[in-house]
DNA sequence: TCCGCTCTTGACCATCCGATCAAGAATTAA
DNA sequence: TTAATTCTTGATCGGATGGTCAAGAGCGGA
């Protein structure tokens, strides 16, 4: 994590303080603008600092960008952590979409924020989409491989059925300018957004 | 459309011809690098124009990026235009699904230049958003919903429906480098995603 | 209080990039 | 062939932006 200037290995309270303010007022500015879009001015503006303060803490933009990415990607992994393979599989499933539609609504600016990042070919984290994520697919795939093995999920492809849970949820911070230019302004899109999912990914649209 | 420099109203010959070169180039690189990612100076030479050549035809580089948007957007919106009210549903919706990741395989640019306008803030498209495409998504939700009224399809939002098709559908050009590296290196990670996704979609997950 | 270290910032620099312009080359219509 | 129109581009401008620097303000331990 190439990050602050400060020589000292010892981090002040001054320091810790400023680092989250500039973090937090990031988020903000790239999941908007993207980081080509975004500039170190509108960041120092948006947390009260001036241009070259924050270039005292992170020497580059880079490092701002590369920092804000890396504080969030461990939050976004805890959800499908937590998928548990002794658990009811349906049960299981539904309780992560409805955690990761939740984020969605609460965070919307950290689902944009990879959003672009992959979209733009995640330069700054392909080695972590090769190596934690990967493994942590990997791993929980192999859980919904053996619940199918064992009869209590239908036969769908583990990776695919992730990747499904992906986009669903995520399509509602991400693209929700077009949710809501579709739904039209009644209030809150997202009211049923989760009853609906759940309804569509478990039990699919064939009538019974 | 805000479009061409050139003062006659009638196009000759070589105004076509180069502003369709102008066209392809710039969906290759607004789709890679973004609106302010891109520089008039990249689509120049991906086209072998000079920069001042391209705006004499697109006065700015905006212009240039609207008409990209514009040639494509109709044929985005085709494949849900073709939901056939008369066919039978799981048939209809599942011609959809597989007509939308074929797309995705096919031109993974237009969909990333889609996502990328809309992740932010679709300024030059939310016209388009609010109004053709509105009113098409409520037309065909309502056909969903007949469908519904009728008892030939398990009773889902249609609006949700169709959002978790696109967002299914699409994920696999958007987020293809994460698609990519999660499923490793083995050839062509699009092999089974439709399959896989009509079962998701069609029959869900829990065990019939 | 004093001193060293941390923090802050106005001014500035170099580069990139969108856009302009004038002047000339190519094309077209007569 | 000629003249009008369209097309092309080297040179250049101006603004935006990432990043630097030196000098001063603030802070904390002795």
């Amino acid at each position: 994590m190439p990050q602050a200037v400060p020589p000292s290995p010892r981090k002040t309270r001054i320091q810790a303080q400023n680092q989250e303010l500039i973090l937090d007022a990031a988020l903000e500015v790239f999941s908007v603008y993207g980081f080509r879009g975004s500039t170190v001015d509108q960041i120092a503006r948006k947390c009260g600092l001036s241009k070259p303060n924050l270039l005292y803490y992170f020497r580059r933009k880079e490092d701002i960008y590369i920092a804000v990415l890396e504080r969030t990607l461990s939050d976004w992994l805890e959800p499908l952590r937590a998928l548990d393979a002794g658990g009811d599989p349906v049960a299981e499933l539904s309780r992560y979409i409805g955690v990761k539609i939740r984020l969605s609504r609460e965070r919307p600016g950290a689902s944009r924020l990879f959003a672009n990042e992959i979209l733009h070919g995640a330069t700054a984290i392909g080695a972590f989409l090769k190596g934690p994520l990967k493994e942590l697919v990997d791993a929980k795939a192999a859980v919904i491989a053996q619940w199918i093995a064992e009869g209590r999920l239908a036969p769908v492809d583990p990776y695919h059925l992730i990747f499904a849970i992906w986009a669903t949820t995520q399509h509602y911070a991400d693209f929700d300018v077009q949710v809501r230019a579709v739904l039209g302004e009644k209030n809150d899109p997202m009211k049923n957004a989760e009853q609906a999912l759940l309804r569509i990914l478990i039990d699919g649209v064939r009538r019974r």
